[in-house]
DNA sequence: CCGAATGTTGGAAGCGCTTCCAATGAGAGG
DNA sequence: CCTCTCATTGGAAGCGCTTCCAACATTCGG
């Protein structure tokens, strides 16, 4: 079909070294004169050789692949902006540093959850895994892997897996803080929280946030009313709806997250209520999601595609030793209160 | 850190047979007597063994490894619904299949688009390679794949793609007509068409479809006036203000996908319009976005995620030698037209 | 009952690469 | 001038698997 491709040993007796040297100079190696080096590389040019990768695997006992878990309900929500933009940052630092990765969504509540993911160990033979919430805070989940024989790296842990691996996210209490302060500098008083799912720490941060800025402005924790959601547009329709249909309804609806708020917005509209006139609704994320809807939505922005892209530096700097003892380590990337249509002074 | 891992060899002295004969029950081989196959498996459970894919690979020259082309522009739009939904079905068929996926996002109007998606199969490896638009329809991109040595599928051709390579894909011709018709039974007599990005040629038959059903209804070709985006939310929202300034807007916004339909309804909403009760607007698709929005879209639905999978299907039937020299295929799809909210009776 | 055909098994040679270790050459110190 | 280092290079042994081919066992037709 095609001409073979050429091999490390056609490099070696085309510039005239030992396989060795050519692997040597391949790998960045030292103790290669310069001289032989620019023979080699220029070798490499002349056949266009590429490395094989399995080979390269096998013999060094290093797949340099990475697996990025997503919790997804695959049929509810098939892979959402979130996903993808952490799945984007990640694949192009995998691709900058040389490694492969594989995005594996793994239903939240699965009973073989676990072992859906300890099977890209097992089968895949990956050398490091990274793990979004709520799995960034499942401490065992995290010691199984290790067990396998992986490196982890988390999205936004919130609790337990602050102190397990490496993680990278936004501060997502002040984030809440702040999201919630622009509201009642607006002038709210009654608020509504819809929160995600149990077990996603980082987002119950968001709400301990909101409870902060409730305190700082001298405001009763009553003056806030919470429904759990599970991050999912129907969820937000739904307890949005609840919220809303009652006597007294919040002016204000904080959301977990973006997709929910979206949800909020569908059922405000519904409701026939002019927003942001009558009540004022706010996402999480700053995903694409909140600049599609109408009004685009006030939000938090989280540099997701940054977060995928740390947790890959990171994963890549325990597998190769690199940082092999250094203490974990939680980098905390900067977040931003977006205003966009969906807020305005309280009625 | 963790117990070395089982090899065939390991299994093979378990069992006592050779390596050979494990190599040919792990594979499905023939010639193998039915009780060692057991005691083989039994082994295999026992020892809890894993082939090594990349050990495979290297000895099979075969690498099991399938590419997905996005065509995405990055920074504007990361990962779409759309592509996730593709990546999903690709990805479920991969693990049954027992291929890997790599999904690879590549700019369509990179100038080096071209290298960016044979790297894929020079330094991936990969067997096989999905295209979609508009790289579906690349005539000399499918030849320098193959020219690698790589098998085809392509999602959605349009033209050239048809006859070059597996294809899958809905019949978009007919959906244009369909969602047209539908918009004429409500009595639309003048349509604004946002069409999608030249070379795109599948969305290109949805247009045609839509001019059938014009004629079909007896409606002037000058009925439709048309306007060019290129799939994103904003352009939606660019082209469709534009229209819906104009004295005799239009009444109907059909648009070649979801997202432009987002971002029509949008201009709408700023321009101060009800919808659907001046305007109505479609979508195509039928991503997640067309229900996230208000109102929700009434689009085209594509089977997407079984699209993907499909095509997973074809290249494993290729790459297999299955279905070496049979003709090239185009499955077609079954489509549907989702009537939700933004379409209505004609002021 | 015999040779041929067919079914079943094992031996061994790689696939393309990394890496341990030995070998060589050349300055440095005495 | 002669060891002793250390930088540089090459030889060779695998990594875990597939697969070609030879060896042996079994079956069948005549």
């Amino acid at each position: 079909m095609t001409a073979k491709k050429p091999t490390i040993d056609d490099v070696a007796r085309q510039s005239a070294v030992a396989r060795t040297t050519v692997s040597r100079v391949l790998n960045g190696g030292p103790n290669v004169r310069e001289e032989v080096r620019e023979r080699v590389w220029e070798a490499v040019r002349a056949l266009n050789y590429r490395v094989n990768p399995q080979a390269r695997s096998l013999a060094g006992g290093q797949s340099r692949t990475l697996a990025l878990i997503l919790a997804s309900d695959l049929e509810a929500q098939p892979n959402s902006f979130y996903a993808s933009a952490l799945e984007l940052g990640a694949l192009r630092e995998c691709l900058a540093l040389g490694f492969q990765l594989m995005a594996r969504p793994v239903p939240q509540d699965a009973p073989d959850r676990r072992r859906r993911v300890l099977e890209v160990m097992s089968v895949q033979r990956c050398q490091g895994v990274i793990l979004t919430p709520p799995f960034a805070d499942d401490a065992s989940l995290i010691e199984d892997i290790r067990r396998e024989g992986g490196h982890v790296a988390l999205i936004s842990p919130g609790g337990a897996g602050r102190n397990l691996a490496d993680g990278v996210g936004i501060d997502d209490e002040a984030g809440g803080h702040d999201i919630a302060r622009h509201l009642i500098q607006l002038g709210h008083r009654r608020f509504g929280f819809i929160s995600g799912i149990v077990g996603h720490l980082s987002a119950e941060q968001r709400f301990d946030g909101l409870m902060r800025a409730l305190g700082e402005a001298g405001l009763a924790a009553e003056s806030v009313q919470v429904a759990r959601g599970d991050f999912t547009f129907r969820s937000g329709i739904e307890q949005a709806r609840r919220m809303l249909e009652q006597s007294s309804a919040p002016t204000a609806l904080i959301c977990a997250n973006d997709d929910m708020a979206a949800g909020a917005l569908s059922s405000a509209h519904a409701l026939g209520l002019d927003i942001p006139g009558q009540v004022s609704i706010t996402g999480f994320d700053d995903t694409p999601v909140s600049e599609i809807v109408w009004p685009p939505l006030s939000t938090v922005h989280q540099p997701l595609k940054d977060m995928g892209q740390a947790a890959v530096r990171a994963l890549a700097g325990r597998v190769s030793g690199a940082s092999r003892d250094a203490p974990w380590r939680f980098s905390s990337l900067p977040h931003q209160v977006v205003v966009r249509g969906s807020t305005r002074a309280a009625p």
